[in-house]
DNA sequence: GCCAACGTTGGC
DNA sequence: GCCAACGTTGGC
């Protein structure tokens, strides 16, 4: 079963909030590469949950797909921070999927503690001025970000 | 707030 | 198709 690290800003949605929420829907991507990582997910994929644009970003815990790809819907909603003036119902280019909480880690996993384990150094995340928002995790990095 | 790095846009 | 300008991401 594939596995995947997803970027979110914790003042929109933060790992305890979904926590708190049970699921929510994972929206905004706005890039064609996360796009298509999102698009090859599939019901009941792990994920680390990433908290970036903050003071301590790194991981924070883990998720799971609920749903798989569908249109995302904010693209549509002009009143939405993500809206795409290009996108239509006939024509939605991005997509969202369903995710639910699994786990929050006792203390978040920091970037720098990431650029310090062994066999993380081709996982976008760590690479210099990769802003890649949705990325794979192979199992041997699963493994090893799973044993801090 | 700064700024490096990257993606996107649009003129040509 | 090239590439400069611009906007965005995201750590610091």
């Amino acid at each position: 079963m594939p596995h995947w690290l997803m970027k979110s800003e914790p003042e929109e949605l933060s790992i305890h909030d979904l926590q708190r929420l049970g699921h929510a829907r994972w929206d905004g991507v706005r890039n064609y590469q996360a796009r298509n990582f999102v698009r090859s997910m599939a019901v009941g994929d792990l994920f680390f949950f990433y908290h970036s644009s903050c003071p301590e970003p790194g991981i924070a815990g883990v998720g799971r797909i609920i749903a798989s790809a569908y249109p995302d819907p904010t693209a549509l909603d002009p009143q939405s921070h993500y809206y795409d003036a290009k996108a239509s119902a006939d024509k939605n280019p991005w997509s969202a999927l369903d995710v639910e909480f699994v786990e929050a880690f006792p203390r978040v996993i920091a970037l720098g503690q990431l650029r310090d384990l062994p066999g993380l150094s081709e996982l976008p995340l760590v690479k210099k001025g990769s802003r890649l928002s949705v990325m794979p995790v192979s199992a041997s990095e699963w493994a090893t970000i799973q044993a801090v």
